[in-house]
DNA sequence: TTGCATCCGGTACCTGGGTACGGGCTTACC
DNA sequence: GGTAAGCCCGTACCCAGGTACCGGATGCAA
């Protein structure tokens, strides 16, 4: 048995701290730990790795929950199957981001180029900032009635 | 002099709650309007564009300070420049988060094709899920030292 | 066995971005 | 001029995602 890593080596191998850690186990994250006889943390060596996934997938816009989830659902008996409707929801997500960002830099582009001196108020005849398009669009990924 | 907009309204046309325009009064993102001869609010007609713009940023990543600064920059001497400077920053950060959000993505549309069973230990031979791949790049637009 | 770095659990606090509540004044309309 | 919306300000609260602090227990090495 190679006892594992305690909780102060994985932070810091992870970039992030301790308290975080905790935090990720008590959010369903990261499953519990071994302990040594007095009761501290021994990590197996792959949690690194795993915080590395979750920072990515956090990073990519999914919350803390998604990615409990995300992982609790890759670990069952359920294999694919829930895992594939989440990505392929995800998937639409993501391309409406996507979309969304490649507008804003285009914007932004116009502003470098056009030498746009404002954002509301441009004084360049031709300066179709198109923020307000994108702003009568709905957020990603949420709906709303009324 | 046309009185202009009660609150109400503009909260009402801006898809947004009134305490939330005081919010944004407050975080400097809004002018403070006029008054009626009571105190009530009375915004130029405008504003409700200006949320509009505030939102559009606002959700492509700027944070409310940076909208702020956005929008306090352009009304300012230096025309151009500062906004401009900022505008190539951004679309540095954006472009950041595309190459991650395509990179995602294409994880993603593996998992369904491939019908991966996990994020972390897929069972299928060609997998190469790269959250790894991301996790390992900084967070667009941050720098650390040591 | 002493001593210092680490870790423990619990609780409190922080930032960002809002939202809600309460008591009291204004506006608008009949 | 009565009365119901609507708005005022201040303060408190909410959620997500962490981070900090505390007193006490462990780990490990000399």
């Amino acid at each position: 048995m190679t006892a594992g890593l305690r909780s102060g080596e994985v932070a810091e191998r992870a970039g992030l701290n301790i308290q975080t850690l905790r935090y990720y186990e008590r959010r369903g994250l990261l499953a519990e730990p071994g302990r040594s006889p007095g009761g501290h943390r021994l990590y197996p060596p792959d949690t690194v790795t795993l915080l590395g996934v979750i920072k990515a997938a956090q990073r990519l816009g999914f919350t803390l929950d998604e990615v409990a989830d995300l992982l609790r659902t890759g670990g069952r008996r359920h294999p694919g199957r829930d895992l594939r409707r989440r990505a392929e929801d995800k998937i639409a997500e993501i391309d409406a981001k996507i979309a969304d960002l490649t507008t804003i830099r285009g914007a932004l582009a116009e502003v470098v180029e056009a030498r746009c001196d404002s954002l509301t108020d441009c004084t360049c005849a031709d300066c179709p900032i198109p923020f307000l398009t994108i702003s009568t669009r709905r957020p990603a990924g949420e709906g709303e009635p009324a």
